[in-house]
RNA sequence: GGCGGCGUAGCCAAGUGGUCUAAGGCGAAGGUCUGCAAAACCUUUAUUCGUCGGUUCGAAUCCGACCGCCGCCUCCA
């Protein structure tokens, strides 16, 4: 049984889909105006986790990642460079699949824009002021927030307490200060476009509301974001589609915790942040996603170089047993025994953690003790069967890569390298092997160090050499 | 001011009523294997979970107070 802890009503509860084997999952992605920092990306690899181990569980999974591409921030860096808006957007989407690739994040089924959407949004802000729920003043159009009684449901404030706050912005056009902005209406040098309020552009939380509807319908699965959108962008949504609708909007919603810098969160107006392709040029994405997987995807995460690194001298441990049993399995015989090992142990293991409010710390605890076992028999006397490598490649292809996504799979020779490479490969070793009978040291050196220096790694195994990869 | 979260070894981090004399990773110390390496293995490294009280046969886990830190209430993953 899987259980997911739900931010609307604050428990850890049983996962049944709205509509099973189906699953539909959708999550904030980015305003595409800068590139995206090591915070979001936190967010992306955390949400890629979650579809990745609902496919592996078996559901159908259907994921939606909205872009947005018009907004306020988008509008300013335009100005600021004297460029079209539409061209800042462009560029940063591009940066921003880029990114993503380099991080082995699965690819969305749809990445909905909100551009693209403008029909439905007028569609959705229509169905709105019908009934009563959003009123408009001059070109704009607000939501009434009075008008629903569930305001507040998600982020648990109360109506009154919010208005008490000293923050909220004072705005005249609207009758309630909490009241939010469904469409705006166009500036000059703004992208606008028609609608029957006069021209304008929509306001930012509708776009979410009307993109997850249009793709995952009125009613579906899972909803997440950092835990920044909790209020006011989710409470938003929540109105403004169950408003429309009458019918819950979504069932799951789940939030991501801060990545921090000393204790602080990481956000570009405190300027306090590394973009993800920067961290991308010094780590290999392995090691940002076993830094996020180490630490549960509610919980706030301290960044820092230091546990960067700490990080990777892990991921070397995985890397390093990955590339033996790669090795090994090309050694060993027929012939050999199948040892007391019991795979479907850490299978269970496995998902016995990631089913638990997918609790990657505990989940990447079962693959370092899975490799602790199959290295303690490796180390023994014994040789073993290609069985028995298979299915630890297996097990780590499914669980470790499969969902988790922290095997260097590319640091494994043979998978591509070139035949003869190989075979050259295979001469230089025996004849290094010759030379270490004859204990000639020098020249078994000597091979063994230039080949470093070409990138491959020779390491000595009671069933003979093995090559690694740097 | 309102609402919410967090405080576990040198560091990171799971665990949220008995299996906890607390998982896993990094670091540190010693050892084994090896021609040397590399990798790996073995042993050691929290009788204790911010502090003080309480509930309970039993608490890191529940309750209360206090201390410290953070977030949301404005755009933000």
């Amino acid at each position: 049984m899987m259980k997911i802890y739900n931010t609307l009503t604050k428990k850890k509860e049983e996962f049944i889909p709205v509509n099973p084997p189906n699953v539909g999952i959708y999550v904030c992605g980015p305003t595409v105006y800068d590139y995206f920092h090591i915070g979001n990306a936190r967010s992306f690899v955390m949400a890629d986790i979650i579809q990745r181990y609902m496919r592996y569980k078996g559901y159908k999974v259907k994921f939606v990642m909205n872009l947005t591409d018009v907004d306020d921030k988008i509008i300013k860096k335009a100005n600021e460079e004297g460029v079209d808006a539409k061209e800042i957007a462009e560029r940063f989407s591009e940066a921003f699949f880029e990114d993503i690739e380099k991080l082995k994040v699965r690819r969305a089924d749809v990445y909905p824009k909100a551009t693209e959407h403008i029909a439905e949004i007028v569609d959705l802000i229509k169905k709105l002021e019908k009934k009563g729920i959003a009123y408009r003043t001059n070109g704009d159009v607000f939501y009434d927030v009075l008008k629903f009684d569930g305001y507040g449901k998600l982020s648990g404030k109360k109506l009154d307490e919010l208005e008490s706050g000293a923050r909220v912005e004072v705005n005249e056009k609207k009758h309630n200060p909490l009241d939010f902005a469904l469409w705006k209406s166009a500036k000059p040098d703004e992208p606008h476009w028609e609608s029957p309020w006069g021209e304008g552009r929509p306001g930012w939380h509708i776009e979410c509301s009307a993109m997850s509807m249009k793709h995952l319908g009125e009613s579906f699965d899972i909803h997440a974001g950092g835990h920044d959108l909790i209020f006011p962008h989710h409470e938003n949504e929540i109105a403004q589609s169950e408003g429309a609708t009458g019918k819950p909007f979504v069932k799951y919603w789940i939030h991501f915790g801060f990545l921090n810098i000393r204790d602080e969160k990481m956000s570009k107006s405190l300027g306090n942040f590394f973009t993800a392709r920067e961290i991308l040029k010094k780590y290999p994405a392995e090691t940002i996603r076993l830094l996020f997987s180490q630490t549960h995807y509610a919980s706030p995460l301290n960044f820092s170089e230091e546990l960067l690194n700490s990080v990777n001298k892990g991921l070397e441990k995985i890397t390093n047993f990955y590339q033996t049993i790669n090795g090994l399995i090309n050694q060993t015989d027929e012939s050999a025994g199948y040892p007391q090992f019991d795979v479907q142990k850490f299978y269970h293991a496995f998902e016995a953690a990631m089913d638990d409010d997918f609790n990657t710390p505990k989940a990447v605890a079962v693959i370092y003790d899975f490799i602790k076992e199959a290295n303690k028999l490796i180390s023994g006397e014994k040789n073993y069967s290609k069985n028995f490598y298979a299915d630890i490649l297996k097990f780590m292809d499914k669980t470790a890569e499969g969902v988790l996504g922290i095997v260097q799979k590319e640091k494994v020779s043979q998978s591509d390298t070139p035949e003869k490479v190989d075979e050259l490969l295979d001469l230089l070793i025996k004849t290094r092997l010759e030379a270490k009978k004859s204990k000639n040291y020098q020249l078994a050196d000597m091979i063994r160090d230039e080949l470093n220096k070409l990138g491959y790694i020779l390491q000595d195994t009671k069933d003979g050499t093995i090559i690694k990869r740097k």
